[in-house]
DNA sequence: CAGTCTTTTCCTGCTT
DNA sequence: TAAGCAGGAAAAGACT
């Protein structure tokens, strides 16, 4: 595919496409005195005499320009469509059972996602403009800046010292300063050596060496679960994919807007949040809407049973200094602040009372569900672990577990069969399980059923056939709008002249800051790191000058706004996580093709 | 209003 | 020895 970039490496092609900074000069009708340039080859020691005009060579051309768009922004392939999951049902059958279909429809649909979407990095171009609308707002509405026309803004706190200073302090250290006068002397240095943003001089030249900050996808709260050893346990979790969460796709509104300008704004622009702030016991106020259960046949509210409640308390990261998992797979788990947890439960549960909850108390209703195999002992203090949730369940045990045998998955939720995958016993409890001393009608129901799935045959297979079974259209669904959206993200980045207008004016700004022949040409890799970059003086935003270049000549680039909404999900997307999910899956299936042949009394196995 | 379920309260004995 | 745990007994709130 041809760029509608330059690919020569000529200046006079690059001054056809690139706004350089004298060029904008010119056109603005700004004389010298407007931008200026300090040029300081090696370590030479300032002096009104470095102060030269804005060469009027243009800054070099970025030649692979082209390339570097190619690379991060490829085209989806023509030839390969994205999957279209509608006939997922087909796709089901032929893995249990239905040999009609053909196996090779697993193939097409899992086929590795670099086949449906290629892109490397969509958050920078993200990060980007994130930037620049930042800016925008900033030059508008900010005190700190003073509009000396329709479309220019300087700094109102005049620093005429700053220049003195970068001198000293920088170019001891080596530096080479470029330093952008606006007008009466009010200046913007830039490139900063804060950030780690460094141009050395003379010898070697490394290039722009950057701070390893990279940011980590926070990517709602995702913590992969890779495991190694996936086939041993048998434990195919649900792919655990980002959530298309509508309020994080929203751009904030124009009135509203509220950037900081921090760097740290940045790196912080999709926090995990992990709250570390206890809850002062006593008086505080608990919410119990947060608490309440809401019935899924008619909606009404209701207070939730102390075993819910656990669940919830130790589902919520908020409390996690007054409970946690200790091994959330097996449902163990402590309190470490125990009258807190009864405090809490006080408020929370249905029936009131006028004495105080204690823990002693709460122990007690825990151990009530000893009996039905809700919580089970743990030999540690303040320890209990979950059971299997039968409460819930009106079916008998002997019923769920015929419903295993046959692999029927109407008649079996996912959250049950996850649940018992969960609580499978270890040999210890097999063993007890086999010299049972009391008669299996005087089990528990929980114990009993555990009692009843043990007697069929590949039961952990079965169940693991069964969950596949049960999550694997929705994963498919899933995946399938997940990659979809990246795709449209990649398409409209990739044909997107908006785009590339920015990328071209910030790369040309970049690359005439740091114009000596000896420096690296800045390229795309180094532009999520501009975003951060500021003056050290006068902690201007180098995306301020971008900013401005885009306000006064390319406004139509702020008409990128519009479909923000769809990067910035995109970015948020981690194409390892489906890329990682899709290979589980693949993997799962194969493994249950294995057991299905294994299953010798696979008899009425029911196909969805 | 009775019956049921789920705690709540209090307690004794046992274990760590 | 204190603190925590196990579980019996009875009562009580909430719901059907």
């Amino acid at each position: 595919m041809s760029s509608i970039l330059p690919s020569s490496n000529s200046y006079d092609d690059f001054n056809t496409w690139s706004p350089s900074i004298p060029e904008y000069c010119l056109q603005n009708e700004l004389s010298d005195n407007d931008i200026l340039a300090i040029d300081l080859p090696g370590n030479q020691k300032p002096s009104q005499n470095n102060i030269v005009s804005i060469p009027s060579t243009p800054p070099p051309s970025p030649s692979n320009f082209a390339n570097y768009m190619d690379k991060y922004l490829r085209p989806v392939p023509q030839d390969c469509p994205l999957p279209d999951f509608s006939d997922v049902d087909k796709l089901v059958a032929s893995l249990f059972g239905d040999k009609e279909s053909p196996q090779d429809d697993l193939d097409k649909y899992l086929r590795p996602v670099s086949q449906y979407c290629q892109y490397d990095d969509v958050s920078n171009v993200d990060k980007l403009m994130t930037a620049v609308f930042r800016d925008k707002k900033r030059l508008q509405n900010s005190p700190d800046y003073h509009r000396i026309s329709q479309n220019r803004f300087i700094p109102t706190e005049v620093d005429m010292e700053v220049m003195q200073e970068i001198n000293q302090s920088q170019l001891e250290g080596g530096y080479a300063n470029r330093v952008l006068i606006y007008d009466q002397g009010q200046s913007i240095q830039c490139p900063p050596v804060t950030n780690g943003l460094r141009f050395h001089q003379g010898g070697m030249n490394p290039g722009p060496s950057f701070n390893n900050n990279q940011e980590f996808n926070a990517f709602m709260g995702y913590e992969p679960s890779y495991e190694q050893n996936f086939l041993d346990n048998y434990d195919f979790g649900t792919a655990q994919i980002a959530t298309l969460d509508d309020s994080n796709m929203q751009v904030q509104d124009e009135s509203t807007c509220d950037f900081e300008l921090t760097s740290s704004s940045l790196k912080t622009a999709n926090p995990i949040e992990i709250s570390q702030n206890p809850q002062q016991s006593g008086s505080q106020r608990i919410d119990r809407n947060e608490w309440f259960i809401v019935s899924k046949v008619d909606g009404k509210k209701r207070a939730p049973l102390l075993h819910e409640f656990l669940r919830r308390l130790l589902d919520n990261q908020k409390y996690s200094h007054v409970a946690q998992y200790v091994d959330r797979k097996k449902g163990i788990f402590t309190f470490y602040q125990r009258e807190e947890a009864a405090n809490l439960w006080q408020h929370v549960k249905a029936r009131n009372s006028d004495s105080k909850m204690t823990y002693d108390k709460l122990a007690r209703g825990i151990r009530y569900y000893y009996s039905g195999g809700i919580i089970r002992r743990t030999a540690g203090r303040f320890t209990f672990r979950f059971g299997i949730i039968l409460a819930s369940i009106k079916r008998s045990p002997i019923e769920i577990a015929d419903a295993i045998k046959n692999f029927n998955s109407k008649l079996n939720s996912i959250e049950l069969i996850q649940h018992l995958i969960q609580y499978i016993p270890n040999e210890t409890e097999i063993d007890a399980f086999n010299q049972l001393s009391i008669a299996k009608e005087k089990l528990s129901p929980a114990d009993r059923l555990v009692y009843e799935i043990l007697l069929i045959p590949y039961y952990k297979e079965r169940l693991n056939t069964i969950k596949f079974k049960l999550i694997f259209a929705d994963n498919c669904n899933l995946l399938n709008a997940q990659i979809r959206l990246v795709n449209e993200a990649c398409t409209f980045l990739y044909h997107s002249s908006h785009i590339k207008e920015l990328l071209e004016i910030i790369l040309s700004v970049l690359n005439h800051l740091n114009s000596t022949p000896t420096h690296r040409i800045l390229t795309l890799d180094d532009l999520s790191k501009v975003c951060d970059l500021k003056t050290p003086k006068t902690r201007i935003p180098i995306m301020n000058i971008i900013s401005q270049i885009c306000n006064d000549r390319h406004s139509d680039i702020f008409d990128l706004k519009q479909n923000y909404n769809l990067i910035s999900t995109a970015s948020k997307i981690d194409l390892t996580i489906i890329k990682y999910e899709i290979e589980q899956m693949k993997q799962q299936s194969e493994q249950i093709q294995i057991w299905l042949n294994k299953f010798d009394d696979r008899i009425d196995i029911e196909v969805i």
